[in-house]
DNA sequence: TTTCAAATAATAGTATTACTATCATAAATA
DNA sequence: TATTTATGATAGTAATACTATTATTTGAAA
């Protein structure tokens, strides 16, 4: 038997279940690679259609818009996440260790996963970095939001801030740092690559100094 | 004489100088209030000439696109805000003083300045909040930068990390924990207001827990 | 005061996007 | 074998993001 890691996902994102079918993996696979090459502004379900080999009433027979499949494979991300956060932070018994392993996580790019066939999570990181926060800023995020649309990435927050206080139980920011941390290794990231100057990383371009900057920036914080 | 605050905005912005007419003005006043009241991805040159009372063709003669009257906006405040910072810390020469009076202006809700006769400076700073990252989280970044679009940004994260290496000449990441500041400023503004969860400010959702937050966390991490 | 250029208004038109609807067919299942 | 279910093929609509044309107004120079 093979092992393949299955993430549960909010079924209010789509209308067909996209894992159940060879066309609605195919979706999902497509999709991460073209936003991932366009962006998620000319990313069209016509394109993706095409992409395919299918036709855009194919597609809208899966997810109801652009926006939800975003939000779907974004989800899917942080559900992805976690559980490597499980994984690699399982049987570690000291929070420092555990949240610099975090850091880590969330700033290196990452490798593509051979236990999920149709998604390709090094390309899904470079989405997140560029397309993830589009996610949330909308007009629609408060109804998003009550459908439960952005529980993955709150459960995340919460796991993390459950380490920070392991670090310091006195620590009164705690999902406020957590969040910190998730959307500022995107955006230095972003920063460095794309707008070198709003960094100090612009010469090597290297993630490592990302992860440098984000521990001394959480570990002087949450000192007492 | 009437005092007028005069921001000098970059041309290649525009197509025709919206500061030197009526239309363009109210061009600049009511795309602030539709973007402010409906979001980026709602408004149309289509709405704004409604608004206004005049043609799609007229807009369009001022501004080539959406993105870049999007872009020309954020500027503003941007040079708005740089002008503000000037003005504030003028005189002080304690730069921990400074670097709080920084913090304090990027994340308090701002109040309508009267000396800018047709820029409503709430609502842009709300704008700034829900939009403001969408003007460089796009695939023509580079050449947006190429043109300059994005230099009030960076004067300003200059200015605050020139304020950083006055209270830590040895910090070595004055350029991203100046962006960080920034942009966690309207992060936890908008997450406090429609994601609190990601947040320890959702009971008061009052932005002097913000300065608060940012100001623990950026006097730990600059400290010797 | 005329005249001439520039700005604006009014209107029309195009390609693309974001969908919805219908019908035929192929595959899976009962 | 009958029948449900997924997909493919095609068509159509309203809105968006523009471009183009012409007429009208306005304001400054001759």
């Amino acid at each position: 038997m093979k092992l393949e890691l299955q993430i549960k996902m909010n079924p209010s994102l789509y209308l067909r279940d996209p894992e159940q079918s060879e066309l609605g993996k195919n979706i999902i696979k497509h999709s991460i690679q073209l936003i991932h090459d366009n962006g998620f502004e000319a990313f069209t379900f016509k394109k993706l259609a095409e992409s395919i080999g299918s036709t855009e009433a194919g597609v809208y027979r899966y997810f109801e818009n652009k926006h939800k499949l975003l939000v779907y494979i974004i989800s899917w991300y942080w559900g992805w996440i976690q559980f490597q956060l499980n994984y690699q932070t399982n049987n570690i018994s000291d929070p420092v260790i555990k949240l610099k392993k975090v850091i880590t996580l969330l700033s290196k790019n990452v490798e593509d996963d051979i236990t999920t066939g149709h998604v390709d999570e090094a390309q899904l990181h470079q989405i997140l970095i560029s397309e993830g926060s589009k996610a949330f800023l909308t007009n629609h995020v408060g109804k998003d939001n009550k459908q439960q649309f952005f529980q993955p990435y709150k459960d995340l927050c919460n796991a993390v801030g459950e380490i920070i206080l392991e670090c310091n139980p006195k620590y009164k920011y705690p999902h406020s740092l957590s969040s910190t941390i998730i959307e500022i290794a995107h955006l230095q990231n972003f920063f460095m690559n794309h707008l070198p100057s709003l960094t100090d990383f612009s010469k090597s371009k290297d993630e490592s100094e990302i992860i440098k900057y984000l521990e001394e920036l959480v570990f002087n914080t949450i000192r007492d």
